[in-house]
DNA sequence: CCGACGAACTGGATCGATCAAGAGGGGTCA
DNA sequence: TGACCCCTCTTGATCGATCCAGTTCGTCGG
């Protein structure tokens, strides 16, 4: 392979006047500039090693992504997607690459972690207490989380989700629900899902679960509904069919909910065509509110109603807090809103005799 | 900064013995191992600098990936992402990272490129003639390319878009169409959209835009339709949006088509909603046929007819072209089905008096 | 007791650039 | 003429590891 020093010996020139040439050609006299560029093209050169640039600056000109799914699984995930526009949205313009780093498992996350050329890293949704964690720290750059448990010392970008959870309860209080059915995202990474109780959850790692749970317990609590009067069902993947799964089996509960709280959208996809295999109409018989407000909700028949939160801000927030973490606060935390479309209604007459 | 030299020196070692210990533990007596990773941690080493390593071992653990468009916009398609997943699927279990390369503009393209540490590039949909292509290839790694224009001795996954788009027209023709607006993909970066003529096509540096028109209009010249005689608007970008603008100007021509030939979902989808917009129904008044088969293909209403092409499975074919490039055939050509859906129907009765 | 062998460890070279400091030569200005 | 400066280019050190070719030492078989 040629390099710098080939050049350099096949002209009798110095090494970093040939460096010069590629990256400050203005400091060299253009004849110079003119041999050396040639003699390159004729050695078949093919343009200083990124990487020893790398080693010698110190600057990776990357930002890392750490997923706690493998990566085919999250790109399914419509609202990872649009985070990722946000964080490019920032990145591109400072001509940094985006790293996905594979993460199959933890251990290989943290392999990933240990070898990745990056100049920061964006961490998504981890697991409280995830072995990744540690070696993220260990590389000793700068760091910044979205939608999981802020970690002191390390920005933190989320939205207020137990408050927004509650939100969900209230509105399907206000139109007269009373029995309700809850479809939760994963607790952990080897969740196998079904039905559960709301005691479970002080097991869960996700801070998303977590935290929804307790919006919706404390919203069901202002009307007197304790959670273990709810049916709680947690989906074993974050996919539409397993919210489907979930509902098949929570609308077959009796009594049955009149209404559904489900944390995401993609869930909450699922359980409207559970609802539809059931011969239940929405928001007729069932209401359904989902959480995120994905591009889908609105497409959905009947439109969701969900609570939307600015994934793409997010996005530009983490990358901006990891380009520049000495001009970040610990956490940053952004408005959501509830998006009432067709997917709820009043209860039925019926639920009255719960 | 704590290097291996640092731990070397304080413990009385080679630094062989420290990179040892971290990376072939087995090599070295248990005893020494230990004592060199309690120094490594009572110095704050952060462990072995993986740029320092890429540059002694020649591996960068990652696969780059091009696209023509920047990155906000890549993420913003369907097609993009699926083919992502399988990109993913690949690079996954063998540790490679995937990094995405900033594209804001061809210039920016090349700097990326430039400076990018990767093992390979996986090039998306690059228009013909870009100056991107040749600063790709002057990293001398490997490289392949999936939906563009195959160039002779670098790997390209594709379909046969031409035949694709010839098989949409004959579906529409066997429906009794004889009256068709077409609604092209991007023609180059810079396009600003409007109606064309066929010939214009010509210039056309997207190869999928080019052969899907050729497949049109082999199809169509197959029932002695000529393409002047076919109202043609190429969309300025590949968003939905574009999709609407377009049709509403191809369904305002009289006399207006009966069938639109769309050359990609998105565009398709954006049709439908123009159609709707101006009161006609599809597919009774109007069919639409769309390209790719994307996920949200199925889930509109009605549900789009359309051709399905393998996008997960293209990305994992030019993931191995690119992690092996030795093994790979200079062409794969992957199968492509019409999907028949609601979309398309006869064509109206009146149709027969044009 | 000798030679072979393996385990444990070392030192120097190397990967391919960039950087800081400085040298040489020509021009400008007083 | 000399002091000073700028432009162009060079030298040597450095970034932080890994690799190759040993060296040392202890053991084991003959």
């Amino acid at each position: 392979m040629t390099t710098l020093r080939d050049i350099a010996e096949a002209l009798g020139v110095s090494r970093t006047s040939v460096s010069n040439a590629f990256n400050r050609p203005d400091q060299l006299s253009p004849d110079l500039k003119d041999r050396i560029l040639a003699k390159a093209k004729e050695l078949g050169y093919l343009g200083p090693d990124p990487v020893a640039r790398m080693l010698r600056t110190g600057q990776a000109g990357a930002i890392g992504i750490v997923f706690a799914e493998s990566l085919p699984f999250a790109f399914s995930d419509p609202a990872a997607i649009t985070l990722l526009q946000g964080v490019a949205a920032v990145c591109e313009p400072v001509d940094k690459a985006l790293v996905l780093l594979p993460a199959l498992d933890e251990e290989a996350a943290q392999t990933a972690i240990r070898s990745a050329a990056v100049d920061g890293f964006i961490v998504y949704c981890l697991p409280e207490g995830s072995p990744v964690m540690p070696a993220l720290r260990e590389r000793g750059r700068p760091l910044a989380t979205v939608d999981q448990r802020p970690i002191p010392g390390i920005p933190a970008v989320r939205i207020d989700d137990r408050a927004g959870a509650e939100t969900c309860a209230r509105h399907l209080l206000d139109l007269g629900h009373r029995r309700f059915g809850i479809i939760a995202m994963e607790m952990n990474l080897t969740s196998t899902g079904g039905l559960v109780t709301g005691d479970r959850f002080a097991d869960s790692r996700f801070s998303g679960t977590t935290e929804r749970l307790r919006g919706y317990e404390r919203g069901l609590g202002r009307a007197g509904i304790p959670l273990d009067q709810v049916v709680i069902y947690e989906a074993d993947d974050p996919g539409e069919e397993a919210g489907r799964t979930a509902a098949l089996t929570v609308l077959q509960q009796s009594p049955r909910p009149t209404a559904l709280l489900v944390m995401s959208d993609r869930l909450a996809i699922g359980a409207m065509q559970a609802a539809e295999a059931l011969g239940l109409a929405v928001p007729r018989d069932l209401s359904i509110v989902g959480f995120d407000d994905i591009p889908a909700a609105a497409q959905v028949t009947p439109a969701l109603t969900t609570i939307r939160q600015p994934f793409f801000e997010k996005g530009r927030t983490v990358a901006a807090a990891v380009l520049d973490p000495a001009a970040t606060p610990d956490v940053t935390l952004f408005p959501y809103d509830l998006i009432v479309r067709s997917s709820t209604g009043p209860a039925p007459d019926r639920a009255v005799g719960s």
